[in-house]
DNA sequence: TCCTTCTGCTTACC
DNA sequence: ACTGGTAAGCAGAAGAC
């Protein structure tokens, strides 16, 4: 008897069940329950396009004949589809086990006749899911017959009797409400720098869970036999959803398996029997039945945040304060286990991480649910993907409705390495002045994109003319518009949708769930269109398009400077300007006349973004800051803002900024420079405050130089840490002979006293504040001489006074 | 050996 | 491994004399 069910779609996955393959998609019903719905009818396949002219009988024929038993060829068809906006001829070749694709493939491939072998690299699952029009996170209806499973953990299998039909009453619902989350957390044994799976036990697992419940496993002395037999039992005790983690998939998954493997134990925290977690996609780790989301992802993308560390992040978005929680240094974590005084740190410093990782659970995980919702890539995997793929995942759903044939991904080498002119920055006016608007052009690429119809698809090619055609300035690609372009449909649907959105947002009390809820898919759907244009010029696309990428930036260029030509025009004084953005003196009349005169003359929407009270630039581009209306202190640019200076040199540099900025007194600025030079001469500086951060971006050995981070990192391996590419490295430079770089040291191992302090004064400090002091005149000299004996305090105390 | 210029490297802005 | 170009500025390397 099929049954009538209402679920959510969590995942999908497949396996090759008695020589065929079985989708599997892991739900959560109306009900509570958890779920697995089977497709045993769905089959791999993929298109060989046929040159121009081919007689298809004949490749048809060649392609069933390199059919083999394993895997049998079970159709080619002839279908009337369409590629890159043309219409082709092409054959849908299908087989059995998804696997064998990839062979068939390269066969087809070489066949006469063939032009090109298309769709073969997409995945089995995110096939069906394309396919089948299904989105993670969302809610559909089908019918299905309960089969007797023992393989699956979880409260019901059903072998699908119907279509899924998406439920558009539960659309607005919160995707996340009802699901169970874990965050957990380890810290492993490291007597020797960073730990080694093979030798070195976890000593503490933290478990925190959103039904409020929080577990603690620690190990026996150095044996953690135990500890990963109740962290396998718990997970499936708790059976959650949804797994977090920070950075679980580079660290914390990789350990337990290994240590599980030494433990002779099997690490079966799937809702699959027997499945360990293994890597997927994208350095993803998957766990079969769960999302496994690493939420370091989409930590990554907050660029506010410099040193991507768990209490920085938990710090910046409110969730856990860096002053109220146990920190300890992660390379003590042994020295702590050992001692009977000490352990009791580590266990709160454990319990305080995990904390925090649920925590940014609730704040990362309802926008990356949207983005599963929109994208249609399932949550654990969306979060692991670049902005690009999870556009492109949208892009191969919305060709499939069009009839379109997906391009194939092209290796990036494959293709020669061509850049192209971008933006325009102009010249700053350097100074400080007072009241000054920046206007910014809403969604400028996009918008371009929309307008001028820019596509590969209607890109046309020399010789190629069109009824109606949008040519570039300057770089002269012209654009089809005789017909929408492939691009545009999907930017105008997202803007659409954005725009129902926003409506449907005044509906409800900002703060209110729904209302957050609606605000996180704006959001993503903004993210993902704004994403468009990098994406054409990224090489490895499959919609790849070089010329429209240049195309959309000749057009910006134009477009920002036809607006400073009529800013000009209208006597505006024109500060600044970046890509899309223009500085200009506030004077309300003329701005609004600057803005209807583009936006009904250029035909592109344009608004004041913030009005600064006073602004200052140097010479130098990309660097300025203002006091708002509000009394915010914005920096744009200047080391105060840059993740490479330490943090004395970035303070000092701010609050110079921030005195100019409110007071105007550079008198002041300069005791207050020169209080903070006293303090570093007679020692008095907090080593943190020095610590300079630098990222690997490469192998130790591949680097020509010698700079100061890949020496403090050499050192740091040789003290028995792990350091690898992308490794933030923080060093501070201690007194000698010889170059700074060979001064540098890894900070854990500086004491106070070896310090050089006239390197922070005369590479740091000084620097950063004449950055902006220089443009009143001061000089090196004037800060670093006539060294009064005044403090931080005095004038701290003057200024109250 | 001193000084300048170039290159490598990293990270900001949009 | 995984969107683009533009730009600043340090430190080291190479070149100039």
């Amino acid at each position: 008897m099929p049954e009538d069910l209402t679920f959510q779609i969590l995942d999908v996955s497949y396996e090759v069940e008695a020589g065929r393959p079985v989708i599997e998609i892991w739900a959560r019903d109306d009900k509570g329950r958890r779920i697995v719905l089977l497709d045993d009818s769905f089959r791999p396949y993929f298109y060989a396009l046929l040159e121009e002219g081919q007689d298809p009988s004949a490749v048809s024929a060649a392609v069933r004949r390199l059919s083999k038993p394993r895997s049998p060829i079970t159709g080619v068809d002839l279908v009337e589809a369409r590629y890159f906006g043309r219409p082709v001829k092409a054959l849908r070749v299908q087989t059995v086990i998804p696997e064998t694709v990839r062979d068939y493939r390269e066969e087809v491939a070489k066949l006469p006749g063939v032009k090109e072998v298309l769709e073969a690299d997409v995945r089995f699952s995110i096939r069906y899911l394309i396919d089948k029009n299904l989105y993670p996170m969302r809610w559909y209806r089908a019918s299905g017959e309960r089969v007797q499973r023992n393989d699956f953990v979880v409260d019901a299998v059903y072998k699908l009797s119907s279509d899924l039909a998406e439920e558009p009453s539960l659309a607005d619902v919160d995707p996340l409400e009802g699901l169970r989350i874990m965050a957990f957390d380890i810290e492993a044994y490291n007597p020797q720098g960073s730990p080694n799976p093979s030798r070195d036990p976890v000593v503490v697992i933290g478990m925190a869970f959103n039904d409020g419940e929080k577990v603690q496993l620690q190990a026996k002395g150095h044996d953690d036999k135990d500890v990963l037999r109740e962290f396998v039992e718990l997970v499936r005790r708790k059976d959650p959803d949804i797994i977090v983690g920070y950075n679980q998939n580079s660290f914390d998954w990789p350990y337990l398996l290994e240590r599980a493997k030494v433990n002779g134990l099997k690490l079966e925290v799937g809702r699959k029997r027997g499945a360990e977690p293994s890597p997927s996609v994208f350095g993803h780790i998957s766990v079969q039945g769960r999302l496994n989301v690493d939420l370091y992802n989409f930590a990554e993308e907050i660029e506010e945040v410099k040193v991507k560390s768990l209490d920085e992040v938990a710090d910046y978005l409110g969730v856990m304060p860096k002053d109220k929680r146990v920190n300890i240094e992660w390379w003590k974590i042994a020295e702590y286990w050992d001692s009977p005084e000490r352990r009791g740190l580590l266990l709160a410093y454990n319990v305080d991480d995990v904390t925090s990782t649920l925590g940014l659970a609730y704040q990362f995980l309802p926008f990356g649910a949207q983005l599963s919702q929109i994208s249609g890539l399932p949550l654990d995997q969306v979060a692991a993907a670049s902005v690009a793929f999870r556009l492109e995942m949208r892009f191969m759903r919305e060709a499939r409705k069009l009839g379109e044939l997906v391009p194939n991904r092209k290796e990036e080498e494959a293709r020669a390495f061509e850049t192209y002119t971008g933006a325009i920055v102009l010249e700053p006016k350097p100074g400080v002045h007072k009241d000054v608007a920046v206007l910014d052009f809403a969604s400028m690429y996009p918008s371009i994109m929309v307008k001028y119809n820019v596509g590969p698809d209607t890109l046309l090619k020399e010789g190629e003319r069109c009824e109606r055609e949008n040519q570039a300035p300057g770089v002269g690609h012209r654009f089809c518009a005789d017909r929408p372009a492939f691009f545009r449909r999907v930017l105008e649907r997202f803007l659409k949708w954005r725009a129902e959105v926003k409506a449907a947002m005044k509906k409800y009390p900002g703060g209110s769930p729904q209302y957050r809820l609606l605000n996180e898919r704006q959001r993503a759907i903004k993210v993902l269109a704004n994403a468009s244009y990098g994406y054409m010029g990224w090489a490895a696309a499959r919609w790849y398009c070089k010329g429209c990428a240049e195309s959309v930036t000749a057009w910006g260029r134009e477009l920002i400077t036809k607006a400073v030509s009529i800013a000009r025009s209208l006597g505006l004084q024109v500060y600044y300007g970046d890509t899309d953005s223009l500085f200009v003196a506030n004077e309300p009349e003329k701005v609004s006349r600057l803005i209807e005169e583009i936006t009904k003359g250029l035909e592109f929407d344009i608004k004041v973004d913030k009005v600064y009270s006073r602004v200052f630039f140097t010479e130098a581009k990309k660097r300025y800051a203002g006091l708002t209306a509000d009394g915010k202190i914005d920096i744009v640019g200047f080391e105060a803002v840059r993740g490479d200076w330490s943090e004395l040199a970035k303070e000092t540099q701010a609050n110079v900024a921030e005195i100019v900025l409110r007071t105007g007194d550079v008198r002041k600025a300069i005791e207050y420079v020169k209080a903070v030079i006293n303090d570093l001469r007679s020692g008095k500086a907090n080593v943190e405050k020095l610590v300079i951060w630098k990222t690997l971006t490469k192998g130790l050995d591949e680097y020509e130089a010698e700079a100061p981070h890949v020496y403090a990192a050499r050192m740091m391996e040789k003290l028995g840490f792990k350091v690898d590419v992308g490794s933030k490295i923080g060093y501070v430079i201690v007194k000698g002979e010889g170059p700074v770089s060979r001064r540098a040291r890894p900070y854990f191992i500086v004491k106070p006293t070896e310090i050089d302090y006239n390197y922070y004064i005369d590479k740091q400090v000084v620097p950063a504040a004449l950055r902006i002091l220089e443009l009143f005149g001061v000089s090196e000299r004037e800060l670093k001489s006539g060294a009064r004996q005044a403090s931080l305090f005095d004038y701290l105390g003057k200024k109250g006074g």
